[in-house]
DNA sequence: TAGTTTCTACTAATTTTTTAGGAATTAACT
DNA sequence: AGTTAATTCCTAAAAAATTAGTAGAAACTA
């Protein structure tokens, strides 16, 4: 999968959320600079075009504008996301990595009792 | 804590990894590019300066030549990184992203019950 | 219809990140 | 001492990423 700029990546995390946008939405998503300006239009539509030509959106025209949607799910951007760091703190090792999880934080017990559950049960579909 | 681009990350994954580290011996672990070239020794130089002046990075002069270690220990860094993922992919929720992971693969027995133990134990020190 | 707004397409300016050249210094070797 | 190699410091070129201007088409409005 291509990879992605950070402001690539700010643009699909909205547009994942929305499911589907115009770009006068997406600015509407985006947080303000320091200046508290939004985004300029025209620099988030020169980012779009990019995410469609890397294939991480479709547009569909509607009257005289674009409706932009994920060509790409969310789950496997995530995926591919959660990989890498899996390899690059946890020497690629998930049992590692949930166990770091597991202990670095506090979670109730019904969270705990959840969890083993869903450890025994072993696999599943997503979540 | 300062952020990092990707090539001052990849150098300070290296310096993690060698805990203390001399130029050349950064270069070593980098790996060549497509035309099979490592990266010039000014070039991590650079990157090397950078990470000092970010805090990252401290100097100590042997005979003529830094020998650069780590200023902030891997685990902090490494868990601001996991906080976003999870801000960013499971809405913040610890138990959420928990829970994608372990029902995301597969675990041995052995692998399963040790993270169970864990889990009932609550809280530890850090993994 | 003329004026105004909204959006796209194209392009370029700006900023940030990455790469590396040149000169000076030190050490090391012969 | 003279040559070579390795390193630093300073600087800037090159590439990548981000921002936004200008022009024109379409739609809306008074």
């Amino acid at each position: 999968m291509k990879k992605l700029t950070k402001k690539e990546d700010q643009i699909m995390q909205v547009i994942w959320k929305l499911d589907k946008a115009f770009i006068k939405e997406i600015i509407e998503e985006l947080p303000a600079n320091s200046k508290g300006k939004k985004p300029h239009y025209n620099t988030v539509a020169t980012l779009v075009k990019i995410l469609e030509k890397k294939g991480f959106l479709n547009a569909e025209l509607l009257g005289n504008s674009y409706r932009y949607t994920p060509a790409i799910d969310i789950t496997e951007y995530r995926d591919d996301d959660l990989q890498e760091i899996r390899k690059k703190y946890f020497g690629d090792s998930l049992p590692k990595m949930l166990a770091h999880f597991a202990k670095s934080e506090k979670l109730s017990d019904k969270e705990r009792e959840e969890l083993i559950k869903i450890i025994q049960e072993g696999k599943d579909k997503d979540s």
